[in-house]
DNA sequence: GAGCACTGC
């Protein structure tokens, strides 16, 4: 079988990283991100912010440090950023610091840095580049002269937590002083600190009201290679903060696949490259094509077991059922192995992100022993979807088994679906999995897939995640970015046009943008919600339909994953226990009865088992209820009340259903003639309630929360409404000369007629009653 | 009569 070697080691030599434009005019303006600004002496004979008189890091300058002189200081004995004495453990760790790849080149980076304001650096798994580059910066930036901090993202919260929490013990000061961190949900740092970790979605936010990031001296993006939605705004984003703050230095970390793209970007900024510190990993493809993956899979974790010495398995499959079913699989046929043969037990635990924690802490317990005394140990094999591939590291696993295929987000601008379709990895996926394998010993990667397929079908990278996505929501952002010419945002890839226009678009009928699109006030109310334009215009609107408080906690239960549990043991009474939650007149109205419910003292005296007798997720509504504080306190902040129509109005939930219409009138379906089927409206496409609606089927006009294109058009989280509301409260999208013949538009134009006779008829009554004097209900 | 790859504010 063809072999290849999965994790290179190499360093390169210093023509590959150096680029000579910069090394040659270091100080030639043409450059507009060279730094070229005068060095400070910073000393410290006046006093200082932090009266480090006698402080170690005296004779540092700003910008020429070396890294002999922070070494010393690292060697203590006191702390440079507390001048508190350093304790063993830090010395204890220190040791194990200075053996990181990133140590050796140390002094590297520093000149690299000091040459530029904009730096890419390489760091393969294993090199310490998000625990080391951050401190080296650190030691160099001396942001507490300045008052400012240096910043370093993430793409995911638990890495922003844990590696700030480990950086606090290797720089031996308390998680949240000198090191912190910043999360959603979560702010821990203070007025001490100089180097936060955060997600790459929480700069963007605060970006969104400090448009040059002015409290931080130097900023991170890590992880930059994933190209996150948030990671790319980024880039563009301080793209353009570098003109306008020549002392602000940028660090682009990545792994190595896609550098030469960072530095294209960025002017062509230099390169440093780090090599990382993992094991070999062999390649192995398969002869011809497998039609069957699963089945190849199957027979292949069989193999392994019974033919490779010890080690684990790691298995990727494309989700949840796939997984199940696998499993299931792989158990019957290990027992019927074991049987005939002297192999040890096979373990078998499935890995998905919608698994409850419990399950999911199972995967790291230890491989099953030998059955018989002196017999051949056991082995786990986890079976995974991509959560295995960057969120989640298993040690131990020496064999990675990859059938090329992973669920991937598409977007499509035409009928504005994004969905989900199982699709061919690329290569750079490929070899993050193979190198899944390499953790603590050599391994090996089986491709259930040619070479040839490897090196013509797959491509290099994955595509972002700007190109997969509904851009509404960064369009929102962008604007409040304070970029007015989106046209001409520098974008890494440039997302479709249609996108784009598409975007425009729908935040032009929700009024968020101008005709010209320039922020209305709207917009600008919306963008400091961190929900989806449509239901934060739906939030905003509510205190004018009276129930701002519903659709408060409403918006929290649509941003959530679903509160409804269904296993397959009980799917019976799931879908019972669900009845007895249920609204007629829809999903929404059933999700709000839950959570009231949820939130009674019967449910509230132990939610834990009221959850689970109610076959409902206590995560998921416990994490509505954060998103619902969250959004409280935005509410509050801009002055947008709380208020409720009385329980006992017959308004109450007529009130609600008005609200949601204001917020997703281009999200509304009406029953097809024949009564089969919807058809939405302006789009005249054909779709299917989903079965998991409560929502009776006489239902003539509904809106619905989303579109999910499976085996077939669904239409799913779905109220009825009445076509009059769509007049009222959204004119301009429901201008009947804008729709294209055919039912929805013949039956919009009826409603229209029925209007204007009622409206007539309503008009004479009022004369009547102004005449006697007449009450109005003050909730509709 | 079905499904939820994974993140993030």
């Amino acid at each position: 079988m063809p072999e290849e070697r999965a994790s290179k080691r190499y360093k390169p030599s210093a023509d590959e990283v150096v680029n000579p434009y910069l090394a040659d005019n270091q100080d030639d303006s043409d450059n507009i991100y060279t730094r070229s600004a005068p060095k400070k002496k910073l000393g410290f004979e006046k006093s200082s912010a932090n009266g480090l008189q006698d402080a170690p890091l005296t004779n540092f300058v700003r910008h020429q440090t070396t890294a002999e002189q922070a070494l010393k200081v690292e060697d203590g004995p006191l702390n440079p950023f507390n001048l508190k004495p350093l304790s063993q453990k830090y010395f204890d760790i220190l040791k194990i610091r200075r053996d990181l790849p990133v140590h050796l080149q140390r002094q590297e980076f520093l000149d690299l840095y000091h040459s530029t304001q904009i730096l890419v650096f390489v760091g393969e798994t294993g090199s310490g580049k998000t625990t080391q580059i951050p401190q080296f910066v650190l030691f160099d930036d001396l942001p507490h002269l300045e008052g400012k901090m240096v910043a370093c993202t993430q793409p995911r919260r638990v890495a922003a937590m844990s590696v700030a929490k480990r950086v606090a013990d290797e720089l031996d000061v308390n998680l949240g002083e000198e090191v912190g961190y910043s999360i959603r949900f979560e702010d821990n740092t203070s007025n001490r600190t100089i180097l936060k970790y955060m997600t790459d979605g929480m700069l963007l936010r605060e970006a969104m009201n400090d448009h040059n990031l002015d409290r931080y001296s130097c900023i991170i993006l890590d992880e930059a290679h994933e190209r996150t939605l948030a990671t790319d705004i980024l880039m563009g984003l301080l793209k353009e903060i570098a003109l306008r703050r020549k002392e602000l230095k940028i660090i682009i970390m990545s792994a190595t696949l896609d550098a030469q793209k960072f530095q294209k970007y960025f002017h062509d900024a230099p390169l440093l490259a780090v090599p990382g510190r993992t094991h070999p990993v062999e390649i192995y493809y398969t002869p011809e094509y497998q039609r069957d993956y699963l089945e190849a899979a199957i027979q292949t974790v069989l193999q392994i077991h019974a033919t490779e010495p010890s080690g684990d398995i790691l298995l990727f499959l494309t989700g949840e059922e796939e997984i199940e079913d696998a499993c299931r699989k792989i158990s019957l046929e290990a027992d019927e192995l074991i049987r005939e043969t002297d192999c040890g037990e096979l373990k078998v635990y499935p890995l998905y992100g919608s698994l409850p924690p419990q399950q999911q802490q199972k995967i790291f317990d230890p491989a099953p022993g030998p059955r018989v005394k002196n017999g051949p140990p056991g082995r786990k094999i986890v079976v995974s979807t991509n959560i295995a591939e960057t969120s989640l590291t298993i040690d131990g696993i020496v064999y990675v088994i990859d059938p090329g295929f992973s669920k991937q987000k598409v977007y499509n601008p035409r009928i504005r679906v994004e969905s989900l379709l199982v699709a061919p990895i690329s290569k750079a996926s490929a070899q993050q999995r193979a190198g899944r394998a390499g953790r603590t010993r050599p391994g090996k990667c089986f491709r259930l897939y040619t070479e040839e397929a490897f090196k013509k079908e797959l491509n290099e990278q994955s595509y972002p995640e700007i190109l997969r996505s509904n851009l509404s929501s960064t369009v929102l952002e962008l604007k409040k970015l304070g970029i007015d010419d989106l046209v001409h945002f520098d974008f890494m890839d440039p997302p479709a046009p249609e996108t784009m226009m598409r975007a425009l678009e729908e935040l032009n009928y929700l009024a968020c943008l101008d005709d010209d699109g320039n922020l209305t006030p709207l917009g600008r109310l919306a963008s400091d919600f961190p929900l989806d334009p449509m239901l934060a215009v739906m939030l905003i609107t509510s205190p004018e339909f009276y129930c701002s408080n519903e659709i408060l906690s409403l918006t929290a239960l649509l941003s959530v994953p679903s509160i409804f549990v269904r296993p397959n043991s009980a799917r019976k009474k799931a879908d019972e226990m669900k009845m007895t939650f249920r609204h007629v007149d829809g999903d929404h109205l059933t999700l709000l009865n839950v959570y009231h419910a949820f939130k009674s003292p019967e449910a509230q005296y132990n939610p834990a088992q009221w959850c689970y007798d109610h076959f409902l997720s206590l995560r998921s509504l416990q994490s509505a209820d954060n998103v619902r504080l969250q959004l409280k306190r935005i509410m509050e902040k801009n002055d947008l009340d709380l208020i409720s129509t009385p329980f006992e109005d017959p308004n109450y939930y007529t009130n609600v259903r008005r609200a949601l219409t204001s917020g997703f009138f281009m999200q509304v379906a009406k029953k097809s003639s024949s009564g089969k089927h919807y058809i939405t409206v302006k789009d005249n496409q054909d779709v299917l309630l989903h079965p998991s609606t409560v929502l009776e089927k006489e239902s003539e006009w509904v809106v619905y929360n989303e579109f999910v294109l499976t085996t077939k058009n669904y239409i799913r989280t779905v109220t009825t409404i009445k076509p009059e509301w769509l007049f009222e409260l959204a004119p301009a999208y429901f201008d009947i000369n804008t729709f294209k013949k055919g039912d929805v538009k013949m039956s919009l134009e009826r409603v229209k007629q029925k209007m204007e006779v009622a409206r007539e008829r309503a008009e004479k009554r009022a004369r009547a009653l102004n005449k006697n004097g007449g009450t109005k209900s003050r909730y509709t």
